[in-house]
DNA sequence: CTTATTTTAGTACAGTCGTACAAAAAAACA
DNA sequence: TGTTTTTTTGTACGACTGTACTAAAATAAG
C-alpha cells in the first residue's frame, strides 16, 4: 500500500467519523463524507471496494488504539481492586480524549448490519470487550478481594460495567461540559462497593 | 377518531415495532412495513401524516404502557432500599414480556433525528426517565438508608442504572435464551451495594 | 336503493443512494 | 524528455426512498 494510498483513506476514514459523529449512521452517505474531505465521490470508490469496507475500519481502528492505551495500564497494576478502578477511570480518559471516534463506533456497532439484517458487530462484542472486565473479576475473587461471582453473575457484572462506560459516551456528546473527573470518580466508587464482599 | 382509524393505525404502529426489531431503524421503509402489514404504502400516508409521525408513536406508545406498569409497582413499596430493587425488577420483567417493542424503542430514540442532524428524543430522556430514579435515591439519601448522594454524583447513579437496563434488553436481543431471573437478582444485587451506606 | 363519505390500491414523481465507468490530471519512472 | 502507472474528477445508471395523487372499492347515511 503506497503512501498516498495510506493518507487518503487516513484521511477518508477520519471523515467518515466526524459525519458520523455529526448527522449520525443513518444519514452519513458517501457524497456527505466526500464533501466533507473535499474530494470526489469516486476516490473514496477507488480507495475502498465498497462502503462496508470503509466503515468497517472505523471500529477496527479503534480497538487497536483502545486496546494499546487501556492494556498497559492494567498490566501495571497488582491488585484487582486497582485494575478495576484503573479500568474504568482509563476508559473514561479514553473516551474523552476521543469523543468523536468513539461515539461514531458506537453509532457504527450498533447500526451496521450484514445482508441479511443482523448486526454486524454482535458477535465480536463479548470476546473482544468483555473478556478483560470478566478476567479481573476471576483474579479478584480467587484473591478473595472481590464477592463471589459464579460465571454468569461475573459476566452480568462486567456487561454493566461496559454499559456504564458506553452510556457515559452517549451522555458526554447530549452534555460536553460534563465534569469527568467527577463521573470517573461516582463510577469508580459504584464499581467499588458492588464487587466487595 | 374512528374504529378503522384507530384499528389501522395501530396495526400500522405494531407492524414498524417489528419491522425495526427485525431489519435495524435505517432499514425500516414505509416499503417495508406496508409489506409486512399487507397493506399499500398508501394506506400508510392516508393514516399517518408522514413517516416521522408514525415512528414517534413507538416510544409515546411505550412511555405510556411502561409509566403505567412500573409507576404503581414502585409506589407499592415503603422503602427506597425496595423502591430501587422493585424499579429493577419490573423493569426488567416488562422488557422481558415487551422484547420487541422495547427494541424497537431503543432503535428509534437512539437513530431518529431531526431536520439538522440532531436526536430527536435526546431531551425528553432526562426528565422523563431519570427523575424517578433519582428521587427514590434522594428519598433513600433522607431516610439514611444510603450513603450520602451530591445532586450530580444521584445523577451518574442514575444514569448508570439505566444503562444497565437499557444494555439488558441488547443483549437479551443478543442472546433470547438468556435467563432473566439470575441477570435480575444480579443487577439488584450489584445496585443494592453500591447504594448501600 | 342512492348518494356521500371514508378507506384502499396502485402508480408516478422527484430526490438520494452506492456503484461503475470514461476521460482528465497527476505522479512515477525511463 | 516521453511513457506508463496511479489517482482524481465528473457523470451516468439502476435501485430505492417518502410523498402526492387518482381511481376504485368499501362503508355509512339518507
Amino acid at each position: 500500500m503506497s503512501f498516498i494510498e495510506k493518507a487518503r483513506r487516513a484521511q477518508i476514514v477520519e471523515c467518515a467519523i466526524e459525519t458520523i459523529a455529526e448527522v449520525g449512521y443513518a444519514q452519513a452517505s458517501l457524497g456527505q463524507i466526500a464533501k466533507r474531505a473535499k474530494i470526489s465521490k469516486g476516490v473514496i470508490s477507488y480507495h475502498f471496494a465498497n462502503k462496508e469496507e470503509l466503515l468497517e475500519q472505523i471500529p477496527i481502528e479503534y480497538y487497536m488504539a483502545w486496546q494499546s492505551y487501556i492494556a498497559p495500564r492494567i498490566e501495571a497494576q497488582k491488585s484487582p481492586k486497582e485494575m478495576l478502578r484503573v479500568y474504568i477511570e482509563s476508559n473514561l480518559t479514553f473516551v474523552d480524549e476521543n469523543r468523536k471516534h468513539v461515539f461514531a463506533v458506537i453509532e457504527t456497532v450498533s447500526n451496521q448490519r450484514t445482508a441479511d439484517g443482523k448486526l454486524r458487530f454482535a458477535a465480536d462484542h463479548d470476546e473482544t470487550i468483555l473478556l478483560p472486565i470478566e478476567n479481573i473479576l476471576t483474579l479478584g475473587m480467587q484473591e478473595g478481594i472481590f464477592r463471589e461471582f459464579t460465571r454468569p453473575s461475573a459476566r452480568v457484572m462486567a456487561l454493566t460495567i461496559r454499559n456504564a462506560i458506553d452510556g457515559f459516551t452517549i451522555e458526554l456528546m447530549r452534555k460536553p461540559h460534563l465534569d469527568v473527573q467527577e463521573y470517573t470518580r461516582e463510577l469508580v466508587t459504584i464499581f467499588d462497593k458492588s464487587t466487595k464482599k
